[in-house]
DNA sequence: CATGATATCTGACTTATGTCAGATAATTCG
DNA sequence: CGAATTATCTGACATAAGTCAGATATCATG
């Protein structure tokens, strides 16, 4: 009935015509939507102005002017940069935060009312994970963390969740040989994870041995976010780590009901070798020398 | 991680600042965005000013002047309503018309290279399509329609291919009593469709016999539907319709592999019924007294 | 400390958008 | 026909948003 094109533009019909309501949302309080932004950009933790402008890619003089009308409402206070006095800091007054919050529960209100109409919340959740990480894939970025860390443990917690689905015996991380958490930092390894506007969507162990040999372990990409490209992101940060570490082996285990994994492995210069472990779950093994 | 609101508000984040680029696709072509939509708003079949003015939500003083810029610009001209001489009547100049098809080319290179860049499409363009329906529900319209015309040809075709893929055995429509279309037309019956923006989203028949008896038949809404409430909307179309032509008893045959059908009809009044038919597919039968 | 670079602000201006009160012309209805 | 209604247009304004060329203060560097 519609081709493709035709679905992504009456998707954005949509939108367009709702984001109306999304933008005018911060309406509705008296002060025109620049100001609005502005407040709540430095509300979300932006004070540097540049950094405002950039983000909400305004002029400097624009900028100038909105922020001391906020000031003029007694919602923003002004100071110079500590290091350097060239720089000003915005810091919402007691008032400002107020205001703030009233426009986050304006937002909040309006997305749980969105959820709570629906029949299949889930699924419409995963749909809107899917389309933001499309809309946003050129500002995801993959940071080295600490895999004890908050998103290093949710994208692992995740991870066990999905193998626990796909395979048909399900999966036990006790069974499996967890890597231990030393390994996968440096000086002997990394753990990289893909971050969009704040939400993991995916990860990659590199399990060093203090010797010229490592392991990728837990490479991971949420379903949302599948199609991007992540997992040869992920893996291109891992290798890229493993040489920095004069790594010149690496290796990996994976299980053949992972074909997209397993698929990216061929395609990138992994070949095929013989068991190298124990482990109950994996049933393929590659490697690649760096 | 996320809670649902958050994600929420991060699937709205995404859009706004893609939707910019989506909007702004209007631009660059040396037009304001407002005069830019109304030319789109024109070239897209839209020519009654107030029609227009009601779509985009304009103030009429406003409206005049955009309309007038285009005609100053060649793009576009007016006439009088030939029943109505007081409404006005848009129409795209030759030049009008090659720039609505510059925008037209614009938007869909846009969405083109969207899709393109993607490696799921068809997951994405289903979690669009889901996304679209749910935020335009408010504007889904049931519109009662020839069961041979195209929106219901293709309903019944999302309809066939769906059981086929949820019957343990497949399904055939050549093998199931393939209800004759004048049965579902007036005088004897009835078929509506739901349509979004467009885009058919489900579709319900009332096959008729011309006492007082029909079946309902062909209840399907699309996935990216589901949770929408489509389902109790078409039944109550289909149940209204019936009632304008005297029908007093429906009923309908349905398969236990469709656990959603089966708990609307049993929530909205329907009794279980001896098997009636001897179709191959259903095995479980309803009736419901008007 | 002089010089050039940088971050922000100010003034002057343009364009886009939105609002509102009539004006104008056509239509409807008693 | 005449009064009320309707669709659109016009004029007069107001505000929002965007642009750009300096002005000002501060910083980095030789």
């Amino acid at each position: 009935m519609l081709d493709p094109v035709a679905r992504v533009r009456r998707f954005n019909r949509a939108v367009t015509s709702e984001v109306g309501a999304l933008d005018t949302s911060f309406l509705g309080r008296g002060r025109p939507l620049g100001a609005a932004r502005v407040l709540n950009a430095i509300g979300h933790g932006r004070s540097d102005v540049a950094d405002l402008r950039d983000y909400l890619a305004l002029d400097s003089g624009l900028m100038s002017r909105l922020l001391r009308s906020l000031e003029e409402e007694g919602l923003v206070t002004t100071k110079p940069h500590s290091d350097d006095a060239r720089r000003r800091i915005a810091k919402l007054t007691a008032a400002g935060r107020r205001e703030f919050e009233a426009y986050e529960t304006l937002s909040n209100a309006q997305a749980q009312s969105m959820i709570a109409r629906h029949g299949q919340p889930d699924t419409l959740l995963a749909a809107m994970d899917m389309v933001a990480a499309a809309l946003g894939r050129d500002r995801i970025a993959i940071e080295e963390v600490d895999p004890r860390g908050e998103s290093a443990r949710y994208c692992l917690n995740e991870y066990y969740a999905e193998l626990s689905r796909r395979f048909s015996r399900g999966y036990d991380v006790a069974l499996s040989r967890d890597p231990d958490a030393l390994d996968m930092m440096a000086p002997r390894g990394a753990f990289f994870v893909a971050l969009s506007d704040g939400l993991p969507l995916g990860c990659v162990g590199l399990k060093g041995t203090g010797r010229d040999d490592a392991e990728i372990k837990r490479l991971w990409a949420a379903p949302a976010a599948r199609g991007l490209g992540l997992g040869r992101r992920l893996m291109d940060a891992a290798e890229n780590a493993a040489r920095r570490l004069s790594i010149t082996r690496l290796r990996l285990d994976t299980n053949s009901a992972l074909a997209e994994a397993q698929q990216l492995y061929r395609k990138t210069g992994w070949t095929e070798i013989e068991r190298f472990n124990d482990d109950p779950y994996p049933d393929l093994f590659f490697e690649k020398r760096l």
